[in-house]
DNA sequence: ACTAATACACGA
DNA sequence: TCGTGTATTAGT
């Protein structure tokens, strides 16, 4: 019963599911699923579609709090989710600004992880893509941000975390986009919130971690995410027998209601903004301006850029897809998560 | 290294 | 005072 409303309450699904486009090159009517059966209005569809190699048990199951899944449980998730990411790129520049902004002078990512990280966060390390001059396809851009991921992927488990600033990072992010440790925690950690606060509070140095290193190494891989892709897994479909917690307001929120975001889009509910008021976003308008790319040899694992200050990631999972509108932090209210 | 329980803090 | 979110801590 539970599980069911949890489910409900994703109304932001406007899912793309590329199955067969090879062709690299769409326009942002390509990714509307209407006349298209190339692409899947995934919110319509009850059942999950598990992406192959992926199991859906361990990907939504957050609590009881198990015995640390395995982070390569945890990195699947992530990767899946980055991969199956529109990525913005054209206001590379002002989302770069945006995202981990102020707290990011004293302990830049770099500060934070250890050298031969390249540059950990996703906007950094995107940024120096082109703005899609003509926007077309960079398939060499492509095929060096998946290096580059792979790199970093491979360092991240072996670098050597500054668990202090990291720590410092992770609560600045958290007020400043005032979530909840119990949801961080509990959606990016699969920890509970007390293990936060006090990790957050009392971070023990890296070399005097064991088996700890690992919700470190989440944390620092929830921040290497594109700002819409961190709030997208927060938004993670709770499991079914996911426990409610104090305070986790997640379970009893209604159902937002959001604008129809893109025109021909699966059936949004038509009603008042969400968050009210007008878009403290960038971009004016709703539907994403500007030509898309998309590419990626693995449907799952695309990555499409777009201009006009828009992102959204999709998943196989409708109640997982969501928008990457880049809101302004205050736009981001709990109730959001 | 964590969880669960609960005390505590605080805005509405 | 209630609803929420955070800090503490006994117990695994």
């Amino acid at each position: 019963m539970d599980e069911t409303r949890v489910r409900d309450r994703a109304p932001l699904t406007v899912i793309v599911a590329p199955s067969h486009v090879s062709p690299p090159r769409l326009s942002p009517a390509d990714l509307l699923p209407d006349g298209d059966a190339a692409f899947h209005p995934l919110s319509a569809v009850n059942g999950r579609l598990t992406p192959p190699g992926l199991e859906p048990a361990s990907y939504a199951t957050l609590t009881p709090l198990l015995p640390l899944p395995p982070i390569s449980t945890v990195s699947d998730k992530f990767a899946y989710h980055a991969g199956g990411t529109f990525t913005v790129i054209q206001q590379q520049q002002s989302y770069a600004s945006l995202s981990p902004a102020p707290y990011n002078e004293p302990l830049s990512p770099q500060s934070a992880y250890s050298r031969r990280s390249a540059s950990p966060n996703s906007f950094e390390r995107r940024s120096p893509t082109p703005p899609l001059p003509s926007p077309g396809l960079d398939l060499n851009a492509a095929l060096l941000a998946r290096e580059e991921q792979a790199q970093q992927q491979s360092q991240n488990d072996t670098e050597e975390i500054n668990t202090k600033e990291l720590a410092q990072r992770i609560s600045g992010e958290l007020k400043r986009y005032s979530i909840p440790q119990a949801i961080f925690a509990q959606r990016v950690l699969c920890r509970s919130q007390g293990t936060l606060s006090d990790l957050l509070r009392n971070p023990k140095p890296w070399s005097k971690l064991k088996s700890g290193r690992e919700t470190f190494r989440r944390m620092w891989k929830w921040l290497q995410e594109p700002e819409f892709q961190r709030m997208s897994a927060l938004r993670l479909a709770d499991a079914p027998n996911q426990q409610t917690l104090k305070g986790d307001n997640v379970n009893n929120m209604q159902p937002q209601v959001y604008p129809r975001e893109y025109q021909g889009g699966p059936p949004v509910p038509q009603g008042p903004m969400y968050p009210p008021g007008p878009p403290p976003w960038e971009t004016p308008a709703y539907e994403p301006a500007g030509d898309v790319t998309c590419f990626g040899p693995d449907p799952a694992e695309r990555q499409l850029q777009t201009q006009g200050g828009y992102g959204f990631g999709y998943s196989a999972f409708p109640e997982e897809a969501a928008f990457g509108f880049h809101r302004s932090p205050a736009a981001y209210p709990a109730s959001y998560f």
